[in-house]
DNA sequence: CCAATAGAATAACGTAACGTTATTCAAAAA
DNA sequence: TTTTTGAATAACGTTACGTTATTCTATTGG
């Protein structure tokens, strides 16, 4: 062992590289009241991302929704909201239940494209399809025409059919005799994040 | 003047009341990522004393969603049907995960009127309306003004306040001096049936 | 030569400490 | 009787501190 062993020493540039700690940014104190100690925490922890992200186009509704996160407070009602009458607040609202009819012929689509914005459908938007539901004229349909997926609302002139976009920017397509039409779905909620 | 005069001194028992201070309890210092300060802020906010009822179609999001039923044939592809690929159908979505960040904070109310339609709100349509989120101008909010409530975008120009429609055929609406606006929440989804 | 080590540097998190503001008490003074 | 005053207590926002976490690279040892 050398008498004079020495390792070390600064380095330019050396130290915890900004965002690798718990939030992945800086953070600051702030005082919050001791019963609000655990919300506060539960917000900042549901910060995270766990929504689902949506790396295949279809998709399908859970088959068993995980309950969401129950922050301590569940069970009255939250200091620091106003608070709606009391009678509103047990009205409650389960999405999945709401939106989808038919579960197992439900799916979720995420829309690609304008071609549909005159019918209130955003690039990005995510479609509930029915498949249970009949193809009637004047619904908007996923398509499937000679293999490409589309969103259109089906029309039928006389024995003639047709796939309506909703953006003038887009040309009306009709079913030619040789090509293959196949009705998907029936979309019945389009959901769009603002 | 007196040179030795003398009031005040020890008193058993004086000092500020506990519970006198701006939440009515002890607080205690949290770190909070610099992003969320504002949003925990708002979440803090003791309830206003301009509350506002609000109608009845407020809802909240379903404390413990139902299980939805199960059919028999639930793992079959219907024939005849270009199916997705298998590992696609894999992939599960559970719209109240999706939609509702902040489940306490979280609200839903129907759209009455056109004026947003612009931004894709129609007249019926479901809103997401997360309270925990702060109201950044640009943002659609549901505000209460002079105790009507309405949905607006919220702009800023210097120190002024606007509430602008999504439709030429609504006003724009600045917010007066001797008017009282509340920012109840902000929207973040719009749920669209077809 | 290469892998491991070590000291320094930097980020950031939880808690303690500090100074200020807010509220109360009651004896002394006016 | 009312006002004043010094002390006491609560609590809020901010700063300070110590610890944990992560990175850098020259030096050392094999």
């Amino acid at each position: 062992m050398t008498g004079n062993a020495r390792r070390g020493g600064a380095r330019a540039g050396a130290g915890r590289p900004a965002g690798s700690g718990k939030y992945g940014e800086p953070t600051r104190s702030l005082r919050v009241p001791l019963s609000r100690i655990d919300a506060v925490r539960a917000l900042l922890v549901s910060g995270d991302a766990t929504d689902h992200p949506l790396p295949a186009p279809i998709l399908r509704p859970a088959s068993q929704p995980e309950p969401l996160a129950r922050p301590l407070y569940a069970h009255r009602i939250p200091a620091g909201f106003p608070s709606p009458a009391e009678n509103d607040v047990e009205q409650t609202l389960d999405l999945n239940r709401l939106l989808v009819r038919n579960r197992d012929a439900t799916f979720f689509l995420r829309v690609d494209g304008d071609s549909m914005l005159g019918a209130g459908i955003h690039d990005g938007d995510l479609l509930v399809i029915d498949r249970s539901l009949p193809a009637q004229p004047g619904r908007i349909v996923i398509a499937v025409l000679d293999g490409a997926l589309t969103v259109k609302r089906l029309e039928k002139r006389g024995a003639r059919l047709f796939l309506l976009p909703e953006n003038p920017a887009f040309a009306e397509i009709e079913v030619g005799e040789a090509q293959e039409l196949m009705i998907w779905g029936v979309v019945t909620q389009v959901i769009h994040a603002l």
